[in-house]
Parts: structure tokens; C-alpha cells; sequence
RNA sequence: CGCGGGGUGGAGCAGCCCGGUAGCUCGCGAGGCUCAUAACCUCGAGGCCGCAGGUUCAAAUCCUGUCCCCGCAACCA
């Protein structure tokens, strides 16, 4: 039996899972699940990646604690892999004391090896919101072509560059033009595991052939870089011990919270953690997508070996996901989110789809609607599902036949690719399973065909043929369903329910064993087909979605409002029209202004309604306005509040302004063409 | 000359590593069956495997060149 700890990459706590990042997840645990099933232990360990810039800045914006957002994000994150059947052993978080541990002890490990060192870094600096900023927080004209409203790294017209040389920066955090500021940063030497690095790589199968061709070709043909591990404050994440006011940069614990959460997991179960983390028997297989290779290909290993960790058995890289045959587009609605899909659609659909396409190489992988449509279906209820339940009903009065009857060699065949599909399982390779399995499923169907059981149920002579076809039938369909059953779980319950039969006590050799004399229970639709109206549906939320968070970022992001105005002073109870109504708002013009010689705040003016009708009124706006800058101006006031009589005189209503008070009072004003008189409705 | 992947009947893909009559699903045409979620079964039409060279008795498969498409581009999660 192998012990196997697999990960996925942890997802940002900064936005929420899609159907990209299902890909990842759904291959993940599909893996997972066959070495399960072929008797093997695994554990799928996973966290929220919660640490960096882009959280810190994000809950500043939405006016709460990195933590709150963190938790808030976990908790979605969760519920969405939870809906979509992603099992995991234990869900984290890289903002724990567990990761924090860990990550201390990697670090003392690197200082010990004389693998950091410090080296001045010179970034722009936002003064107003007291941060530096990473690239993607800058844009400005490029350096190279002057084309503005660019990166901080990178232009339209392919050049790169630093953030430093952009021409006219501006912050995206504030809107201010940031400075260049330089800080201390702490680097790790890579460079000295170069030769551990070339044949970790290269050797023993860690990687996929094109991927360490990829790394042979493009890193490790020259000399590493120094990485960049530290941040200045403020930034939300771990402080470094040994160098206050400088914290690890998020890419240094993410992985780390690999480590981390197995702790948890451990202390949760009884575990102990370097049986999994420091034992060369134990296999540590991590999923990522190829993004992220360069972090987990070099760096991570490079702490591991460091600081004496399991190294990977294999880290295996996927590719992205297209929809349609292109990227995935907010404004088409093909950027879908896993919870959206969930409203809609069975899980089951997208991952015997995502399996169905999913081959262990490198690929991006696409999602065509038409395509899913008719592959569920055809393959699922018409294929799979309809074996079940074109015969399931014969046999619920007599059950299975006691014996297994002559079948010209299908069981044995169907069992016979056992071996074959769990090769196709170890090496990722899904679309291969789902063929060996809709072969069965072909003969089978055929045999039926052939067999004819709705006319030997016509003969009394025939009824021991009849269960003896049913319990062929339901025999080969109980051995897809178990070859599916990492790909499907839920439907592996339903079959299994339905034999009588509990799918967890399933493993790869039962296909080998089969099923006789036991009852059939009422069969009822395992799986419903896969409408494409509800995929039109899906694309139009996911469009309503997507439009209006982009119309609300937008806004946000071009007037950057405060939310200190509604803290303030929030808003007050609801009211009905007729409430409103009640105050009657006119228009009037400012024909007069003056101070009265004692009051502090009060300003004496005179209002014309037009035709001749005047107010007298004192405002509260002297701290903001001179009298001479009034006159003439239009401005609202409530024409029908009741007469105040005050220590300098009458009141005769109010003029409307907004603002905090003292100098931030803001008289209202209507727009050009508004004449005194006109009421405000 | 940045890196990686891809171009196979109308659509989506397998086959390519280990050369030997081009395969699967959908769609389309004809027929059958009627147990099943308009499902299933049979037969058929449709491709000179992006293009051009080369190696070989033989190339989708190996080599070279070329065109097109997609994704990524360390310090950015």
C-alpha cells in the first residue's frame, strides 16, 4: 500500500473559484479518489493562500480586517469545492500558526545554509496609502513606445521594464503619483542548489518530459536568480523573525502552507506529521497549473531539500482552461463561476467532462458547450445510466440470479481492464478511462440489444433467461460505474443503492467479483440529462454577474469614495413617499448674504422663491462660505418648514447642504435652467 | 530569432514516444428495435492527418524548413 499526501495549489483568498480553477481541483481529486480506490492511503491536504499586497489592499478598500476577508473567502471556497464533490482530507489556511512554524524553521534552515543575503531594492512608493507597490498596482506611459494606462512591468507593445522606469506613474491604490523609495529586501541565493536543482529536475520523473524540458531550457541553462522572499510593512502576512519590519513575501509560505495544513490535519487526527513530511516512503505529489511551475519546480524544492523536507515524487501541471476554444471573457459570460454553475447544472456533468477531456499532458483544456451537452448525454444517460435503466426494473421482482450465468466472456473482459485503467489513473490520463469505459459500455448496451429481455419477459419459460440477461447487464454496469466511480461519486452511491450495496466498501478489484443473489431496488433516474437551456441560463447570470461587478469596480475604482461619510452618519430609517412629499423643496436664488455681527456660524440671507416672494433665513454655513460668493446663486431650501424664531430673528426655512461640518459644507445647487420656484420632487 | 502546446472527415478529440491498410463521440443519411431519460442497435456518406522537402520497402507517426492558432512570459497571487 502507498501512502500518499497529494495537493492542489491553494487558491488567492482574494476572489472566488471558477470553472478554470476546477480543473485543477476536479483532477485533483479524481487522482485522489482512484488511489483510493486501488487500495492505496491518500490524503488531499489543501488551504486558502491568504497572505500579500493584493488582500491587504482589497479588505482596506472594503473597510475590514484582512482576517474577516480571509475567513469570509475560506468559507466560500470551501462550500463551492464541497458542491462540486472535491473532497478534501483538510482545508486550511496559510494564515496559521501551523504555516507560520514552518515557516520559521525553513528559515532558520536557509540562514544556516548561507543562502540569504540582503541587497537594496528600490520600488515606488505610494505616500498616501503608506505602501509599496507591487507592479500591478502602477500604470503609467511606457518608457519604450509611449503608450499610456500601461503595467507597472509590461506594455501592449511587448516591452518589459521596472516599474521605476515607467513615465508618468500613477498608483491604482490612490491615484497619486508614487515615489521611488528604496528598502532593504532579503533575497535567497538559488544559485548555490543549482546542481541539486538540474538533477532533481531532469531525473527520476518528478516532472512531465515538456516541462523539464521547459526548465532545462529556460532557467537552468544559466545562472539562477537571487529570489526576492521579503516585503517592507505594511504588508499582511508573517513577520520575519530576525529582520522586524520586513515580512515573507506571499510565494514563501503559500507552498509552505502545503506543510502547514498537514499539521493541522495531523493534530486533528492523530497523526503525526513527519511521517508524511520527513519520510522517504511516504509520496508527496503536488497538482498545479503551469503558471506556477518556476515556484514549484525550483524554489519549493530548493526549501525542501534545505531544511530536509520529503521532496515531491511528482509535481503534475496542467493547462488552462478555454471556453469555447478561447480564454474565458467576462463580457461573453464564459467566465463562470464554480457557484454559478452549481445553480444551474449537476456537478457530475463538468466532471465527467473535465475527465472525459483530461489526458496528463500539459494542454490547455477546453470547455465547448455544444460539446459537454452531447458527450453527458450520449456517454452518461445514454451510454452509462441507460444500462441500468433498461433493465433494472426486470430484475427488481426476482433480484440478481444466484448464480452468475454465461455471458460469452463480457465480465471477464470488463474486468480485464482493470489493470489498464489504473495506469490511466496514475498518469492523469481521465479521457483515456472514460473511452475504456463507454467501450463496455458499448458491448453491453449491444447485448441487450441482442438479448432482447422485453421479449423473453413475454415467456413464462424464460423468466430464469430473463434474470440471467438483467444480471449480466447490471453486473457489466455495476463494473463501469466502479471504474468511474472517482470520476462520479455521487453517482457510484446512487448505483450502489441501488444493488444494495454501499459504494465506500468499493475497490478497484471488486470489478473482479460478481454481484449474484442479492435484490435490485426500485430504480429511479440516476442522472438527469444535461439541458442546454440551463447552460444559457448559466452564461446569462454569469454575464448579469460579471457586468456588474465590473460597473461597481469601475465606479470605485474611478472616484475612489470613502466609506467614511455613511459611517458617519448612516442612513436613516426608511421612509414612504408620502413622508417625503410632505417637505416641499423649491428652488431659490441667493439675493442676499450677509454676517450677523454675533452669531459664530450663522449667515443672514435673503431668498427669492421668484415672483417676488422672499425668505428670510439663517444658515450655518459662515465656517464655509463668504456672503459675497452667495449672492446670486441658486440653491435648494425647504420652503414649508414651520417659521423658527431665533435670537437675531425669524427663520423662514432652510437651505440644503451636505458635508461633516465646519469648512466641509456644501451648499446644493440645481443644474442650469432650474428657475426659483420650482419644486424639487 | 523569448518559452511551451496545438493544427487529423462539419464539431470536439484519440492515434504520434515504440513507423506498416486512419479511429472514437457528436452531427448528417438510410434502416431496425421499442425495455430504457426522443434511448439503444445496424449500415452508410464524409478526411490525400496545416504546407513543403527529406529518411525508409513503408510516415499522421521520425528529421528539416515553413505558415497559422492558443497559452505563458521569474521581481505580478
Amino acid at each position: 500500500m502507498r501512502k500518499i499526501l497529494v495537493t492542489s495549489a491553494l487558491p488567492y483568498a482574494n476572489g472566488h473559484i471558477h470553472l478554470g480553477h476546477l480543473v485543477e481541483y476536479l483532477q485533483t481529486d479524481i487522482w485522489a479518489r482512484a488511489q483510493r480506490l486501488r487500495g492505496n492511503r491518500c490524503v488531499y491536504i489543501c488551504a486558502d493562500d491568504t497572505h500579500g499586497t493584493a488582500i491587504m489592499i482589497r479588505a482596506n478598500q472594503e473597510n475590514r480586517t484582512p482576517e474577516a476577508l480571509i475567513a469570509d473567502m475560506s468559507a466560500a471556497h470551501q462550500r463551492d469545492f464541497a458542491g462540486m464533490g472535491i473532497r478534501f482530507d483538510y482545508y486550511g489556511s496559510t494564515n496559521s500558526a501551523e504555516t507560520r512554524l514552518y515557516c520559521e524553521e525553513i528559515w532558520r534552515a536557509l540562514r544556516k545554509a548561507d543562502l540569504i543575503r540582503e541587497k537594496n531594492v528600490s520600488q515606488l512608493y505610494d505616500v498616501k496609502a503608506g505602501t509599496f507597490l507591487a507592479d500591478r498596482f502602477v500604470r503609467g506611459t511606457c518608457p519604450k513606445c509611449g503608450r499610456t494606462d500601461q503595467y507597472g512591468d509590461s506594455c501592449q507593445c511587448g516591452a518589459t521594464y521596472s516599474p521605476t522606469q515607467l513615465v508618468n506613474p500613477v498608483s491604482t491604490i490612490s491615484g497619486t503619483t508614487p515615489e521611488v523609495r528604496d528598502a532593504v529586501h532579503l533575497f535567497v541565493e538559488l544559485e548555490k542548489l543549482h546542481a541539486f536543482l538540474d538533477d532533481w529536475t531532469q531525473n527520476n520523473n518528478h516532472l512531465q518530459p515538456e516541462m523539464a524540458n521547459y526548465l532545462a531550457g529556460h532557467f537552468l541553462n544559466d545562472a539562477l536568480y537571487d529570489w526576492d522572499i521579503s516585503r517592507p510593512a505594511p504588508y499582511f502576512g508573517f513577520e520575519i523573525p530576525d529582520s522586524p519590519g520586513n515580512y515573507w513575501y506571499v510565494w514563501f509560505d503559500a507552498p509552505i502552507g502545503y506543510i502547514g495544513s498537514t499539521l493541522q490535519w495531523c493534530n486533528a487526527n492523530g497523526e503525526n506529521v513527519d511521517d508524511w513530511w520527513r519520510n522517504d516512503s511516504a509520496e508527496i505529489h503536488h497538482y498545479i497549473g503551469k503558471d506556477i511551475t518556476y515556484f514549484h519546480t525550483l524554489f519549493w524544492p530548493a526549501m525542501l531539500k534545505t531544511a530536509n523536507f520529503t521532496l515531491p515524487k511528482k509535481v503534475h501541471i496542467h493547462g488552462f482552461l478555454t471556453v469555447n476554444g478561447e480564454k474565458m471573457s467576462k463580457s461573453t459570460g464564459t467566465f463562470i463561476l464554480a457557484s454559478t454553475y452549481l445553480k444551474h447544472l449537476n456537478p457530475a456533468f463538468l466532471r465527467y467532462y473535465y475527465a472525459s477531456k483530461m489526458t496528463g499532458r500539459v494542454d490547455d483544456l477546453d470547455l465547448s458547450f455544444a460539446d459537454i451537452v452531447s458527450r453527458v448525454n450520449a456517454d452518461l444517460v445514454g451510454n452509462l445510466v441507460n444500462l441500468a435503466s433498461r433493465t433494472a426494473k426486470f430484475a427488481g421482482p426476482t433480484g440478481l440470479s444466484a448464480a452468475y450465468p454465461e455471458d460469452g466472456g463480457l465480465f471477464a473482459n470488463a474486468a480485464a481492464k482493470a489493470d489498464e485503467i489504473a495506469e490511466a489513473y496514475e498518469t492523469n490520463d481521465f479521457a483515456r478511462v472514460t473511452r475504456l469505459v463507454m467501450q463496455i459500455g458499448d458491448t453491453a448496451n449491444k447485448f441487450v440489444e441482442d438479448s432482447a429481455p422485453w421479449n423473453l419477459k413475454k415467456d413464462p419459460e424464460k423468466q430464469q433467461q430473463l434474470q440471467d440477461v438483467c444480471t449480466i447487464a447490471l453486473n457489466i454496469y455495476r463494473q463501469m460505474v466502479i471504474y468511474l466511480s472517482p470520476i462520479l461519486p455521487e453517482l457510484a452511491r446512487a448505483t450502489a443503492e441501488l444493488l444494495d450495496e454501499n459504494a465506500d466498501s468499493w475497490r478497484l478489484e471488486s470489478v473482479k467479483t460478481p454481484l449474484v443473489g442479492t435484490k435490485v431496488n426500485k430504480f429511479s433516474h440516476i442522472l438527469e440529462r444535461m439541458d442546454p437551456v440551463k447552460i444559457d441560463a448559466m452564461i446569462a447570470e454569469s454575464q448579469a454577474i460579471n457586468e456588474a461587478e465590473e460597473k461597481q469596480k469601475g465606479l470605485l475604482a474611478k472616484w475612489n469614495d470613502g466609506p467614511e461619510a455613511l459611517e458617519n452618519e448612516p442612513l436613516a430609517e426608511e421612509c414612504s413617499i408620502d413622508d417625503f412629499t410632505k417637505v416641499d423643496l423649491r428652488v431659490a436664488r441667493i439675493v442676499e448674504a450677509r454676517h450677523v455681527p454675533e452669531a459664530n456660524k450663522l449667515l443672514q440671507l435673503t431668498l427669492s422663491l421668484g415672483g417676488g416672494h422672499t425668505r428670510n433665513v439663517f444658515a450655518g454655513i459662515k465656517s464655509a462660505y463668504k456672503p459675497e460668493d452667495l449672492i446670486g446663486r441658486l440653491v435648494i431650501c425647504v420652503a414649508n418648514l414651520k417659521p423658527r424664531q431665533m435670537k437675531f430673528g425669524l427663520s423662514e426655512g432652510m437651505v440644503c447642504a451636505a458635508g461633516a461640518g465646519g469648512t466641509e459644507i456644501f451648499l446644493l445647487e440645481p443644474d442650469e435652467g432650474a428657475k426659483p420656484g420650482h419644486r424639487v420632487h
